[in-house]
DNA sequence: GTAAAGATGTTGACGGCGTTACCATTGCGG
DNA sequence: CCGCAATGGTAACGCCGTCAACATCTTTAC
């Protein structure tokens, strides 16, 4: 017999969330279904979440925490500043095609923006790195990281909605750290 | 006394939903309230329309028009190719955050990929410039178009998606023209 | 000129959605 | 042990995209 209470739903929820949303895509997941593949009612969801909106905040930063740690694993094994920067522009990339449901929830969900954009994993490696190559200059710094972020991000949106065929020898040839940094004493 | 018969329902339709689209949003934009607006019930889209998406394509079609005509106006009034590059560049950024709406329909609106990319003003426009700065080496026209296009739409859709604040000198600070254009032979 | 055929509109219905109001069951602190 | 908060379910509302069936206007064929 299948109790009453279901136990710790909030977890199984966003669990399946997470499931589904890569299955169905995000802009295709219902909070109904999301319910059903928990086994319980549409409504019991709102004991967890306001609304479906609140649900989808939860699994957006889980989003970005999975991202923060698959950019930390890929630059751990780098020797310098420059490699490990290409590393993390590739992991994302990568993360992004390996995970197109939750990266698109993650990053294009209408009115997702989540608070500070230097809070996670994520974006303080690529601050971190970025300060590297620009020899501790914080507004050098910030240009870096944003032209960084610009050019692996527009690259993953590209190819996840299918603008630009998946190849790796095109994410190479994009992500080339020495276009990214220049040298103000111009190379 | 209204006519039973519209008109030209077709146009009507396209012209409301670009509107709408604008004002609502791309995932928030329903085919009975395109109707509504045009005046007419839900079900007469179907004669002009098979179905939604269909009526979405038409306006992702309008929407990459648009940018080409925008991008092409940019670029008239540069003397020569690097500022012109910079030029659609910039474009490209400004007309995304002017037509919010529009541009995410155009690009990100799920499984709404849009024929061959080289087929339309501003994809050729880009080509046509890396072309010129790759001194007419097809390989690299390919690899300086693809980052200028990642670096742009990147930037675009942080912006978008508020990740990355709205401002002209990020724009103009990321958009760097010899960031993207590397001389083989070392500037 | 008029009737058949086709194009273009309407109404009504179906199932799915997010959400609310209200009711049922369970577990916990006094 | 009992009352209450926490957590579940049912029914319903107004949206949505879409289909079937019917109504009206336009065009074409004789």
């Amino acid at each position: 017999m299948r109790p009453y209470h279901h136990g710790d739903l909030r977890s199984a929820l966003i669990d399946e969330g997470l499931r589904l949303v890569e299955q169905a895509g995000a802009e295709a997941l219902s909070l109904r279904e999301v319910a059903r593949a928990a086994g319980v009612s549409a409504t019991a969801v709102y004991r967890h979440f306001p609304d479906k909106r609140a649900l989808m905040v939860v699994l957006a930063q889980e989003g970005v925490r999975r991202l923060g740690t698959a950019q930390t694993e890929a630059a751990s094994g780098q020797a310098d500043a420059t490699s490990g920067f290409g590393a993390i522009g590739r992991a994302y990339v990568r993360f992004a095609l390996t995970n197109p449901g939750l990266f698109r929830l993650t990053f294009t969900y209408p009115d997702l923006a989540i608070g500070d954009p230097m809070s996670d994993a994520a974006a303080s490696l690529l601050h971190q790195y970025a300060l590297g190559l620009a020899n501790g200059d914080e507004a050098r710094a910030r240009i870096i990281g944003l032209r960084a972020w610009s050019l692996v991000h527009g690259l993953a949106m590209l190819m996840l909605d299918g603008r630009v065929p998946y190849t790796d020898a095109a994410i190479d040839a994009v992500i080339d750290v020495a276009a990214i940094y220049r040298d103000p004493r111009g190379r």
